[in-house]
DNA sequence: CGGCTCTTTGAATCACATCAAGGCCCGTGG
DNA sequence: CCACGGGCCTTGATGTGATTCAAAGAGCCG
């Protein structure tokens, strides 16, 4: 690694050229196979603002919708507001991950996004970023495909809610984080959950109470150890099973 | 190639050019606030194919993606297989909606896609469509905002399997429904849904049995009325209270 | 050290699933 | 045209996983 690179170290204080060149994280997020050229052209229309702090929005429903937000540091949740008044979180949002795109539909997010701890975001306006796509053809498919991760990714969560029971969820919702953190070079079977119990179980359609028994018995058959947020996956094998409802319950006096 | 163009044969004998331009479904498709020109560029890549039959398939999970299509008639079903080899339907298409979005990614389809009733579709060829797209913004706008729509209702499901009852579920659907026909011109309260109450069931996460006995319910407050597959809503506005779960339940002797 | 939220655990209840059986619809063939 | 057969749909009885209600313990911040 260059040294000037190597400057995207912060606290010092001394001033440096954050950029998508540079930035960790270009091989998950939107910059994906883009040549260096195409790179600094979508890097000029970015927008990096100061870090948000825990609970504070990066949209609300219904606010008139301009950009997409790429995730540099830190985890969000989105969520919408249901027909009687609760909220709905739909999707979580680690390092290198797009949100925002239900709002281009209709030119107003549908969902709101906010921290769940210190988190730093990348802005990027949308009708520069569909200029710019016209342009760069790789970026457009990008785009595309991005587009249609979120749409895979939440008819797999449809099925989840659908079809599987509480263990299965939660067993399928610590895979989901294991891998995400594993694409990002951290550890698959050690990590935090930077949301509350509770929010999980708003996610998967489960009760706090529910996710904490869930928690339980995965732990008392031991393929997870956990301690408050931490987690600590003894063996991914194992807990695919029990996502996969291929565990047959262990019956014990 | 221009006069080569498709020519569509009916059953007269008589041949005649379907197209974007002369297509009722214009104004809901993807060709929607394109100029005629765009249009007609549209219009030359569009592939149209003879009618599927009943049970027909218009592509399958793990084939290799090529193109998405827009429903002319009939209606199509969506869904996936889960991993314990049931199938989860993520959605049904009626005409001038758009499937297959979700193969993008991965350039294969994640799901599959079968004909409910005779039906006829249009192929559009996704390379093609990028190539297009690049050159005329507003149906690269427009097809972006077909991709958010379609993660708007995923996640409008998504809420719906996690927080709602099974009659707010069923009433939620049935308004779905009538508001996509009341979008082709079609009637908002009487109409014949095309799947079957398994389909249905399986859709919203319920047993065959649930939604037998929540359209029963609907019948017996006299809100809806139904003989087989045809629906008459007596009252679009109870039923979305009852969607909403601001019904509060009848209490009768 | 409070006061707070978050989490866990237990007991009772409920909405929906499951199991079971009978009826209806519709295509097919006599 | 009617009889037969196989899905599809409905209805009832029973079971169960998750919710709800309740309460106490654990972590966190001023």
């Amino acid at each position: 690694m260059t040294e000037v690179i190597k400057l995207a170290a912060t606290q010092c204080g001394h001033t440096f050229k954050m950029n998508c060149s540079n930035c960790r994280l270009n091989s998950l997020c939107l910059p994906l196979s883009l040549d260096s050229r195409s790179m600094t052209a979508l890097d000029s229309i970015v927008e990096r603002g100061k870090p948000l702090q825990k609970g504070q929005y990066v949209f609300r429903e219904n606010q008139p919708f301009n950009s997409i937000f790429a995730v540099r540091s830190g985890a969000l949740k989105v969520f919408s507001s249901t027909s009687d008044g609760r909220e709905q979180i739909t999707g979580f949002y680690f390092p290198g991950e797009i949100l925002g795109l239900d709002g281009i539909s209709n030119n107003r997010y549908e969902s709101s996004a906010k921290a769940l701890e210190t988190a730093a975001i990348c802005e990027i306006p949308f009708d520069r970023l569909g200029d710019l796509s016209a342009q760069v053809p790789s970026l457009q498919m990008q785009f595309f495909k991005l587009m249609s991760r979120e749409i895979g990714s939440d008819q797999q969560l449809i099925t989840l809610l659908s079809k599987h029971t509480a263990d299965e969820r939660l067993a399928t919702f610590l895979l989901s984080i294991s891998a995400r953190n594993a694409r990002r070079g951290l550890s698959a079977t050690r990590f935090r959950l930077p949301m509350s119990r509770l929010d999980i179980g708003n996610y998967l359609g489960l009760t706090v109470e529910t996710v904490s028994r869930s928690i339980g018995r995965l732990q008392k058959q031991e393929i997870i150890e956990v301690s408050n947020k931490d987690i600590h996956i003894f063996d991914l094998s194992t807990l695919e099973t029990v996502a996969h409802s291929k565990l047959l319950e262990t019956k014990e006096g």
